[in-house]
DNA sequence: TCTGTCCCTTTGTCCGACAAAGTTAGAGCG
DNA sequence: CGCTCTAACTTTGTCGGACAAAGGGACAGA
């Protein structure tokens, strides 16, 4: 007979564990501002009452998280986690656990689909016009596999911006971290690559300004499309993406 | 005349970062697997020459990303980083960043009918046994708001699961983890919100087996509209996300 | 087979120390 | 008075050593 569970499992969490979480609990309820200041370590040595190894144990956590950074002097401050930052350890995840191309293709055909609906809807000029100097740029490095497999990256992130919608852009990220390098590879490898690619930024940036919505989704498939046919000739859509991609990610993040 | 660039920026980090990123090199290259052990800390002060001191740091940064973790004995491995764990931060950034419910909305729109096309062209038997035996508790606890939006937030899981596409389970979770204490709220304020919300699972459950696409996403959009009626009768969708409900967050990151 | 004990290892925490880099205050100068 | 330069002072990153608590392993005894 099974004992009955007279006794609750006691919260046992190491002195770094319980200085992170004090610390994130006053970010997260809104007590401490991004910008405000955190303390010293010393500071925070004395408000915790534990020794300094340990108030630093802690600083890594949030650090890592996010929550807090180091400006110039190296002072702690609360600060917004960045995006691009949080994606890439979601790549990163995505990698380890050996997802393949198809469900990448699949996700992103989703969630590119979506931005680019919320793009059409809601795109102020602002948003074009940094589209806009986007393809001009593409179209200036349309030779160069590596400089335009960037502005396409950069491309579908001011899509993304322009739908308004911040859970989109967090959404659509991770996985497109990962499409990044195999851009470069398949522009590379087939020869009207660079021009589709641009002429289809083309039609989705009119399709913007138009509030053309259904150019825009069509624009949108078509790109990806190409994507998926470009890399069928050099691979399998069923291989899982491979660690090697995840230098390309890791130099990204440091950025 | 500027001078000609003689020197490359030197890489100067700190060191608990460097062993922090020597690490995480070898576990996404692969040359550590998942499961592997890493050192003790006394191992990882031979190797890379250090103080413990500052390998510990370096470990804490690995440890919150995710990458390893220590089993029953605080020994160290690798490990897979878990989807709930990475989508917590990022509902946490979400949070911060005020996004509105009129975002976490859409997002989740787009996603949860991709997740529920994806489950019903792939969703297997086991996939099905699951979604129904979380129909069966949730049909024991319809009267109990708490326990059916934590029935409710598993079965959305569930059914990105079947999708089989683990892009698409990871882009869904942050704005999930948003929504469930919502649920609970509407629920408890909207009489007959837990039946419904449960009638709308059976029909999900009942169109997944027969592969009936079109009742699936109509379902689903049912669900979600019933989901966002609920919610303006108790606040506007344009209202950010507060950061009270990251308590709930927080709670299930622990678990 | 199970249990209790002893020993060794490992982790979590603490203390104190120091060099390098940044900050602040004050001296000196125009 | 305002500016620059220098000399403290502070803070961070790193180091060395220390110790208690907890875990793992071996071993004896019931």
């Amino acid at each position: 007979m099974p004992l009955a569970p007279l006794f609750r499992p006691i919260d046992v969490a190491p002195a770094y564990q319980k200085v992170a979480d004090a610390i994130e609990r006053e970010i997260v309820n809104g007590r401490i501002k991004p910008g405000d200041p955190i303390g010293t370590e010393h500071d925070l040595v004395r408000q915790f009452g534990v020794n300094r190894s340990t108030i630093r144990e802690g600083i890594r956590v949030l650090e890592e998280g996010g929550l807090i950074s180091r400006d110039s002097s190296r002072r702690l401050h609360a600060c917004l986690p960045r995006y691009t930052k949080l994606a890439s350890r979601l790549s990163r995840a995505l990698v380890l656990h050996e997802v393949t191309f198809r469900e990448l293709y699949e996700a992103s055909m989703t969630l590119e689909v979506a931005s680019i609906e919320g793009a059409v809807e809601r795109a102020t000029e602002e948003n074009l016009s940094e589209l806009t100097d986007n393809l001009a740029r593409s179209e200036a490095v349309v030779g160069d596999p590596a400089m335009l497999a960037e502005c396409d990256a950069e491309f579908h992130v001011l899509v993304a911006k322009a739908s308004q919608n911040r859970v989109l852009q967090l959404a659509r990220e991770p996985a497109a971290q990962l499409f990044y390098p195999t851009t470069e590879m398949i522009v590379t490898g087939v020869a009207e690559g660079g021009p589709r690619l641009v002429a289809a930024h083309r039609h989705l940036i009119d399709a913007i300004r138009r509030r053309d919505r259904e150019a825009g989704v069509l624009w949108t498939r078509r790109h990806l499309q190409d994507w998926r046919r470009g890399f069928e000739k050099i691979a399998s859509l069923d291989r899982s993406v491979e660690h090697m991609y995840m230098e390309h990610a890791q130099a990204a993040r440091r950025r």
